[in-house]
DNA sequence: ATCGCGCATTGATCGAGATCAACGGGCCAT
DNA sequence: ATGGCCCGTTGATCTCGATCAATGCGCGAT
């Protein structure tokens, strides 16, 4: 079921300026290279499994992956959208809190368990990129906890939209000339309900509404269009000009 | 303002077991208390604010305090209950993303920023910890995304309350035998309106309602007796025996 | 004692989003 | 081509929690 993949030499990695690694040296890197190994796997694919034991870290070096929770009756609540250069899992713990399942096809970037938490331990430069990037989650989580508690379904919508554009583009704010963005979207109706707590259906209506209005363009299902970034982050009740600080 | 505490030696402090500090050995204590200085804060007080510059990096020693944001039409939503052993500021970088502000009266035990990180760089004691606290939080953070995004008035009242009885008494699960608990509140209703995303109201009836069911006691508004434990824990729409695992 | 104030509770009504239901379109298999 | 299936959209109705409003109650000030 393993994809045979290559092994692209870190120098040479797409995430090397943002994921676990950015700070490691030359020296570090080639570590680094002796115990990562990659893996592919498939759209739809389990990546790990609330209440199981994860026995590799890895990085996303492509693709895009959801964690999430279901509980017994059916409810899901995904709580992080994860994309190129996030990291799964944690050291110090094996067992997974929550469910990763693979949105589109996703490739991994690999390292054993007790391997990494050496790693971590020998490494200054990954503990501290670690909690540099546990830290920035964090916020992450928590500003969007305020989306989850207190916005309505109009503004939920529109905050994706903004925060996933942000993510694809790099687009921070006002600093940016140009005020227009297009945003593929890798997760359908229904994992866009349960990443911002509504029914397929209410999300559906409101991708119309704020067509209608002129907000965005949705050339595809899967492709949005804003012509003015910063009208819609205005539909998403941002408070302050530029977004979380991450 | 800042009222006169003398320094409690590290040794008997009675969070140095859980807090940042905690995997210290002698020595590095000896430094901590070189540059550490106490605060208290009384009830109501702002500790941070939104957008400001924070000098001080700071452990909650006893009280506690909510970390919160505010929409500009008034909506706020809490993104973290505070109390003691919990960590206040973000190495890395000076402006407080959210505010803080004072429940109770609030002792801090201080650290200047500069310092503090420079303590971060050289201590990998502090390192490992802060790393390991931060990883905690954002599984709490994620959990607490889950209440927030998929669960019912009454399920978040309960889900509160059991949260707030393990924080408070250390109680894990089934592993103990004693069922039943009391917890206090530090909140007023509205404080947990804000951390629920509900309004004052709503609140107050699913707790009228709980206690009509027998599932909680009174004896104050700010006591909650919880005569079975497991009971109220069934009704937080808890998946798994025993709660989050942090 | 009495007033006033802040907090909590309770009641009545409203409305945003959930639920139930129908339909349409793209895509794959035959 | 045709059928079946998955996904998304749209419509009709219901319901849970918000909103509006009144009352209760503990407590400190005078």
């Amino acid at each position: 079921m393993v994809k045979l993949t290559p092994i692209v030499a870190c120098g040479n990695c797409p995430i090397r300026h943002n994921a676990v690694c950015a700070e490691c040296d030359a020296d570090e890197l080639a570590v680094l290279e002796q115990v990562k190994s990659y893996k592919v796997v498939p759209a739809g694919a389990r990546l790990a499994e609330s209440g199981e034991t994860l026995d590799h870290f890895s990085s996303i070096v492509s693709g895009c992956a959801t964690m999430s929770r279901t509980l017994e009756d059916g409810r899901r609540q995904t709580v992080g959208l994860l994309l190129p250069s996030d990291f799964i899992g944690r050291p110090g713990r094996a067992i997974s809190p929550f469910d990763v399942e693979a949105l589109t096809e996703v490739k991994l970037c690999r390292f054993e368990r007790g391997a990494f938490e050496k790693l971590v331990r020998d490494t200054p430069h990954i503990a501290t990129r670690l909690l540099t990037m546990t830290l920035d989650e964090l916020d992450a989580a928590r500003d969007w906890a305020v989306v989850l508690g207190r916005m309505t379904a109009r503004e939920k919508v529109a905050a994706f939209l903004v925060s996933l554009a942000r993510r694809q583009t790099g687009l921070r704010g006002t600093a940016d000339p140009e005020r227009s963005a297009r945003v593929h979207l890798p997760l359908s109706r229904e994992a866009m309900a349960d990443h911002l707590g509504l029914t397929i259906e209410t999300t559906s209506r409101q991708i119309t509404a704020l067509r209608k209005d002129g907000l965005i363009e949705a050339p595809t299902k899967r492709d949005i269009l804003i012509p003015d970034f910063d009208a819609l982050a205005l539909e998403a009740a941002e408070d302050d000009d530029g977004g979380p600080i991450v």
